[in-house]
DNA sequence: CTGAGATTAGGTCGGTTGTCCTAGGTGTCT
DNA sequence: AGACACCTAGGACAACCGACCTAATCTCAG
């Protein structure tokens, strides 16, 4: 009922609140969620404003909504990932690609989950550890990628490194608004996947 | 008049206008922009709220008299490593410690320039490309440094890896509040520079 | 068709925001 | 002492925020 175009938001949810969440995880993005207003998300939709807390008892709540509908499309990128790849190699580059094919929206608004959390820790706000929870799925992700490239003890300093990398060439991007930056460090960053996993060829495998 | 103990914030300005820059430096720091209000400010200046009108015309028009006052202080502590660092390495050396110097604040509140550019490119605020020139400060001194050790035609380039790696570094540390990953992408780094330096030693310098 | 529950619209509330205005104070110079 | 420029306090303003409430509307089973 709740599936569709709006893709699946949540299970048991009515159509309205799916939109909400849809349109509130959108604006949290490009305006930041203290910025984005009940007013905003309402007059996007077309609805009313005193309808959200039919669906939604505070703004906080919806937040919480939205971070756990990222993290479900996440999930789902990550396993499509998952199956794609033919090596944990090409996974990893995957991961890499979304700077390129994200990038427009990169370049404007920064990575969603590095500003969310970067907002919510400034503020020390409540749904700070859910929004961490992101940067979380992709680390332990990542670390499984390289731990199937017998890269066991170093896997999740490896895999925070990507991240680190990933959210350094997010914040440059939009500030200087430079695409070849972003084609430099990407090219670079291969490189040295290409280096750490041939080097792990060398150290056999100890499974 | 305006020296001492603030550190000469402006010229020919008065005492409060000075502590007002500042009280709203920090509080722009530790709340972001938008978040920080005069009520806030004039609470922990101790001073009228209405004060503010006198000094400043508009809350943008503080915004851009604390991003000056940041480009004088980031310039005077790059001139410090000027003086300080025996060679340009020692110099960048400089520049990656201070995400183990000022370790505690970033894990709390992120980098002061990459939060601050975030939000106004997020927001689209006029003052995004003032803010910008304290990134280009950085960049420009890095830049610099890396034509002294011979490797002007890649001097930018590495420059801006310096300056990603340092905000990726800011994020993570910041959401996952971990000492250990900075100790460890300082030890990273620093590795790095040594072996573009060394190979810069190969290739004679051509001036 | 009817009635009960699910859903929505729109007004309202207290609080906070940036902005503006004006009366009053302070110090300095003639 | 008087005058004048500099500075400050504190209230008032409109606009906006999240939150709440209630009446109207819709949906659908009985």
């Amino acid at each position: 009922m709740s599936d569709g175009a709006l893709g699946g938001v949540s299970v048991g949810g009515s159509l309205t609140r799916d939109r909400i969440i849809v349109e509130a995880d959108q604006l949290f993005y490009e305006q930041g969620f203290e910025h984005a207003s009940f007013a905003q998300i309402a007059k996007a939709l077309g609805i009313s404003r005193g309808n959200f807390y039919y669906h939604f008892k505070t703004k906080d709540e919806i937040l919480d909504a939205v971070i756990s509908h990222r993290l479900v499309r996440t999930r789902s990128m990550l396993d499509g990932w998952e199956l794609e790849g033919e090596t944990p190699i090409d996974r990893v580059r995957s991961f890499i690609n979304i700077l390129i094919v994200n990038g427009a929206k990169i370049r404007r608004y920064g990575c969603p989950v590095g500003t969310l959390c970067a907002e919510l820790t400034k503020l020390n706000h409540p749904a700070r550890d859910h929004a961490k929870e992101l940067f979380t799925l992709f680390r332990v992700w990542l670390r499984r990628q390289f731990e199937q490239l017998g890269l066991g003890d170093e896997a999740d300093e490896l895999a925070m490194h990507l991240l680190g990398f990933s959210q350094g060439v997010a914040t440059l991007s939009s500030t200087f608004n430079d695409d070849k930056f972003v084609q430099n460090e990407v090219n670079r960053i291969n490189e040295w996947l290409t280096s750490v996993t041939t080097r792990a060829e060398v150290q056999p495998e100890i499974l």
